[in-house]
DNA sequence: GTCTAATTGAAATTAAATCTCAATTTCAGT
DNA sequence: ACTGAAATTGAGATTTAATTTCAATTAGAC
């Protein structure tokens, strides 16, 4: 599972599995989908973990090399992240009005994606879709 | 043209054109496609114009309201805008090498967008897709 | 020209994220 | 289990981006 792939990821790094980095990931797996740092930092910080705010930052970045986490967007002022791990990839929708975030996914439009960067001789490594307007409930 | 636009835009909301904000769009015009504020803001000081930090990041807010300049991507640090007058909508792939900026437009992706929003009662009214990987140039 | 509401700018403030560096911890090699 | 080198940590300082404050100024309707 996760903790195994994270400490693999470590050990390919030469980096080392500590404490702060395993209560890192251990708080993003039971915090919602969608997620902000300092959302985390303050969660860790209640459940009987330890992990300073400089370690949970150093430790997202982490978990985003090794692919257990993503960075979905930033829309407001700080980054949005989402835990990724047994998820498929898909893309968002964000309501102007309420902030909603609803995902969806779209193999042709993934496909295209990997049309469009073949013909411009570029490797595609990650993308983020974001598309913004007025969702279902606030359209009234 | 384009400060007649804004004009209107300003007029419609009952605000002012005023020599600064007159600074900021002339700026914009000439400023390469894709900008920082800060960039932004130096550039002003440097030609003969005159407008304060808080009236370029006040003034670069409604022009995107106006849809003269678009919010590009939030990658890095802080925001990168572009400048939209006269160019139509595109996405963007960035090297996550050297940083480099490719435009890319595609009618497919465009329509598959507007049936995905169709399909999820969604109003769309923008989007930014961003593409990041290695470009043609950093691939060796 | 007058008047009022909008706007400005300098500096303070907020907020997110990163950096510093002495003290601590991990873990490979024994 | 012990040791030592190298990685990691955390508290607080720092950086950077962006926003706010508010008294003084200015635009533009009348």
């Amino acid at each position: 599972m996760q903790n195994k792939i994270f400490q693999n990821f470590l050990g390919q790094k030469g980096l080392k599995m500590t404490r702060e980095r395993f209560a890192v990931l251990e708080e993003v797996s039971s915090v919602p989908v969608h997620f902000d740092p300092e959302q985390l930092y303050a969660r860790i910080r209640e459940s009987g973990l330890k992990a300073s705010r400089a370690s949970v930052y150093r430790t997202l970045s982490l978990l985003v090399e090794s692919g257990l986490v993503e960075k979905v967007s930033r829309s407001g002022r700080g980054n949005i992240y989402e835990h990724t791990y047994g998820r498929r990839h898909h893309d968002h929708m964000i309501c102007d009005i309420c902030g909603e975030i609803i995902e969806f996914y779209s193999e042709d439009l993934e496909n295209l994606q990997l049309d469009i960067c073949t013909s411009n001789n570029f490797k595609g490594m990650s993308h983020t879709l974001e598309i913004r307007g007025h969702c279902e409930n606030c359209r009234r």
